[in-house]
DNA sequence: ACCTGAACACCGTTCAAGT
DNA sequence: ACCTGAACACCGTTCAAGT
């Protein structure tokens, strides 16, 4: 019986598994999480873990609704509008935003693992988040339509841009881990065919994450306040 | 030697093998594809890809590439402006997402591989449309400042809605196919306890895909109007 | 030159068996 | 009740061997 750096904690439990099955995604990435590894991580055999989750795609589902939960848990994000809902879309896009930086590893599969029902849009994909927006919406002055609209805009929104940052964050790291990616002389080998790429790459390679974010957060609150019927 | 529907021509290629696993990802899933089942389908055995493909990894990178290339061979889209930049950024933006619709299991693929640079975002991450993108916009007075803010702002705007409309058409299959997702009366159900999102599951339900992407591509390109210093 | 058989080192998952 | 050993049906990949 090793005791080695494994958590070998008191017993194996479905919420022990998930927040395992969490950290190891965002340590050694999605494809190394294996259930023979994962119960290695746990100190047990990987049959040990079927007597709590019925498979591995499982497994992911219950991470992915975990790590969603974490909304409910973050202070600065509100579950009713306060200060307008102007105010609860930007404290709402915020939290979303922290957790795709949280669990840079995990994001992806908030944003690509089937809904429960086809008109779900990740990332925000659980029923008490959508009834909360749409509520907050239609109580502020939108129509139901209009609700409808704005829930979907505001998916595409965050979708786009936590995915890419998440990525460009994510490929910085690969290339420092040695994935593939060209070398500094073969990259400047083939920029040697792209003359406004080659100018711009120093630009391209700049970090402007926040700002973006913001902007084109700002852009899309407009955008939504010309959909609202009835104002204050 | 049997002669059934397999596809047996005239030996391999790497184009043929390609071209398979494409076709093959599009009719039953990315994960179906298996390098037996696909040399399977082109008549021969899953070893004899390796003398085309260095790994299952490389060949799902070369269908990536494949499919991308389709750009290139759209009528409706323009390597070079030539009604303007907005008329040559709607026709891109068409173009992509007719590759979308046209190959909805690969998109995500298209949206998922890690790029080449860390500075690629996918969905336009071939470095000649990226070329094409910044010589266009900067060739119309944008400066490059605002050139790489378009093309951010663009490829998220891309990202986000398509690899939605393409998760939400294959929720659809899916349902129909018979994955999980609950039952009618299931459902019914769950939604006793979301009353908001009860009333609005009909409106929920529409497809608006059309002009959801055509008002936020519209909105998008007023969006960067404001950003060109030059006008004509 | 091009394809294959056999094998290696893995997977997820099942189930009878242990404690 | 909880965990494991052994096994099954797969994977991707290598390589010596066939034609």
């Amino acid at each position: 019986m090793s005791m080695g750096t494994v958590a070998e904690g008191p017993g194996l439990s479905r919420e022990r598994i998930v927040r395992s099955a969490l950290a190891f995604i965002e340590e050694r990435g999605l494809k190394e999480l294996t259930m023979r590894e994962l119960g290695g991580s746990l100190g047990v055999e990987a049959m040990s873990l079927y007597r709590y989750l019925p498979s591995r795609e499982a497994l992911l589902d219950a991470v992915v609704e975990h790590v969603v939960d974490d909304l409910y848990g973050d202070p600065g994000v509100l579950l009713t509008p306060r200060d307008g809902w102007q105010d609860f879309l930007v404290r709402l896009a915020h939290g979303v935003r922290r957790i795709a930086r949280t669990y840079p590893q995990t994001f992806p599969l908030v944003a690509s693992r089937p809904p429960a029902a086809p008109w779900v849009r990740p990332p925000l994909r659980s029923l008490r988040w959508i009834e909360a927006f749409l509520a907050a919406l239609t109580g502020a002055g939108f129509s139901d339509r209009a609700a409808v609209d704005a829930y979907r805009a505001f998916s595409s929104f965050l979708l786009g841009h936590l995915l890419l940052e998440v990525a460009a964050r994510g490929a910085d790291i690969a290339v420092a881990g040695g994935e593939q990616a060209l070398g500094p002389q073969a990259q400047a080998q083939v920029l040697a065919s792209y003359p406004v790429l080659q100018r711009m790459s120093g630009l391209m390679a700049q970090d402007r994450a926040d700002v973006e974010f913001e902007e084109s957060l700002e852009n899309l609150l407009d955008r939504l306040d010309r959909l609202v019927a009835v104002r204050a």
